[in-house]
DNA sequence: AATAGTATTGCAAATGTTTTCATTTACGGC
DNA sequence: GCCGTAAATGAAAACATTTGCAATACTATT
């Protein structure tokens, strides 16, 4: 074919009309004739012609893109946030772009400017707290932007997530009503991470309430990973004297724990119990039923597209962070400690 | 903050350069003098400037992006395959542009559509089907494209996945092999998903070899969860008769799968046995671990990331489809059929 | 100190659009 | 058929870059 580069004027040669009128026809089609119009669609499609953005958004016009960086794909948590900001952000006229920086601040910063360099119309991070530099470059470039998952009253930008803190607070309470004394817990790496961070004070206050505290020795770091949580829990078990009661950073740490415990022949909850963070799709129907503390994360994606088009959309307006509230969700994975 | 628009110009002026100059020290560092790189640096830094790639994407130079459309975000398959996608296009400069289409043709088309309006160097997509009018906008725009996850000889573009068709056969030979007869069959919605019917043929196919196979009353469609996987099986084994191997379309199928027997308390593998195919993260850590077939997201995602990257920057250079073979992992979810 | 050759730099055109402003066209009333 | 007004269109400037070509500034020779 000969492939000419078909560009507006060619079509508007091929529609014998004007570069202009073909660009008004796809900006303000109420400005051109009915009949204008309808020769340009014509040629439009005669030619294939696809608009170019990158012509547009050097007019200032906007790229029509959002930048959103969480520290991994692959984690169920993240997944599910992602299709619903993704869903709702399409909805909008929005495409995304999308990065990973696995926890490493450093690079999120990297990223961040290179989303910064094609010009996307908005930003969504994940986490309250990131380097000072990212936060600057945001500023500097007058990007909208929003922070997701966690919520904070006061935050550099506006939030859109939940309490994590008071997430973690809900199983310590939980647990220590129900009078358990030994208890381990199982938290992925916390740096770079306030989310974990967060949950894992919440946990630590709720249960000092109750006079308990985690011991070092159950005090378990662990990567995020089915495996990973289950091999920790399967060496938690074997050893002389065991905690009855696991708490779990996430969903994800928990499902593991209640694989070690099935395969170590632990009955739950009789023998031990188990509370994860998150209610992840799947935790409901795991057998038994674990209870954890629902954040949802598709409420959280959804909102957080509205919050981040309206910035885009009118930028003068303050919009205000949104909080989600984290409610315990009660299944069959704990009981009253009983000594046997 | 004066904050007058930093562009080239303006980098230029603080320099006391002209924009060429500054723009050559960007593109072809080599062609300008170190001292006077060094000045642009000191500029670019105190400035904040950041480049604009829209506007050298007019040039015809590359946008760096790369389009990535998958059915959705959420399910473990895709969630792994993005993630090392990203992985390894990130390192290799690009940066993705993703959406989802939710199994929707259409929509993928319209989608399609929308990243090539962003001028995307690339484009990926799961499967080698879509719409021909797809493929279409796809050949006549010229970009480099490649078809994920499933694997053929033959396809409109270079492919990077799996056998679909033979990882269906890897389990019903399997089963079939055990001398199971009584065996069901549990599948998401097979149209627009050309990897779940190839499996699911490849079944039949394997089956029949042994002269059985899934009865209709057992041919079960479900939506791909867990939640409605469990559902599923769960009526299934509260009827009269019940199957002893139970054939699912993927891991997280299987998954509820294993979730409701627990619950009416068959025994897996001694009741009933279960296979998926996917070999998810997770999967291997089940308690008990479930026989299934490995299909390598991780590594799909990265040879994908390779394959378009060298067709981007390679394009007269023909790039071979990669077939990434499937394997039957044992576990010990399979047993050889028994009457009680 | 003049010359040739090379390394740097600047000028200006080009890229694919949008938009302002000016011009042309169409329409309704006389 | 003419006029005034409103609707539709076109011309040209603007957007932020890159790059081919020409000009200038060095360097090493002689």
């Amino acid at each position: 074919m000969k492939d000419k580069k078909v560009d507006i004027i060619a079509v508007a040669k091929a529609a014998r009309v004007s570069p202009s009128t073909v660009s008004r026809s796809f900006n303000h089609p109420e400005l051109v004739k009915a009949s204008t119009r309808k020769k340009i669609d014509t040629a439009v499609r005669r030619l294939g012609y696809i608009r170019n953005r990158a012509a547009q958004t050097i007019h200032g016009i906007r790229s029509g893109t959002v930048g959103l960086i969480v520290p991994t794909v692959d984690h169920a948590i993240f997944a599910e946030l992602i299709q619903s900001f993704s869903e709702a952000i399409e909805e909008l006229g929005f495409t995304i772009l999308l990065a990973s920086h696995g926890y490493d601040l450093q690079r999120e910063y990297a990223i961040t400017r290179k989303m910064l360099e094609h010009r996307v119309d908005g930003m969504a991070l994940i986490g309250i707290e990131h380097e000072a530099e990212t936060f600057g470059l945001l500023d500097s470039q007058n990007v909208p932007t929003v922070l997701l998952w966690n919520y904070a009253k006061t935050s550099h930008f506006t939030s859109v997530g939940s309490d994590n803190f008071r997430a973690g607070w809900l199983v310590g309470h939980h647990i220590g009503g129900l009078k358990h004394t030994r208890i381990a817990g199982l938290f992925p790496p916390l740096s770079g991470n306030d989310r974990a961070a967060q949950r894992r004070a919440g946990v630590e206050t709720a249960l000092a309430a109750f006079g308990v505290q985690i011991p070092e020795i159950w005090d378990i770091e662990t990567p995020y990973s089915l495996g990973a949580a289950k091999d920790a829990v399967t060496r938690l078990m074997s050893r002389e004297v065991t905690p009855t009661a696991i708490i779990c950073g996430n969903d994800v740490l928990a499902w593991g724990a209640l694989h070690a415990l099935s395969k170590a022949g632990v009955t739950v909850p009789e023998d031990v119990s188990v509370t994860g963070i998150g209610d992840f799709t799947g935790s409901r129907d795991f057998e038994p039923g674990l209870t954890t503390v629902r954040i949802p994360a598709r409420q959280i994606g959804a909102k957080a597209a509205q919050t981040i088009a309206s910035k885009i959309t009118a930028p003068d307006q303050e919009v205000a962070s949104t909080l989600v509230i984290p409610e315990l969700v009660l299944r069959q994975t704990c009981a009253v400690f009983s000594e046997k």
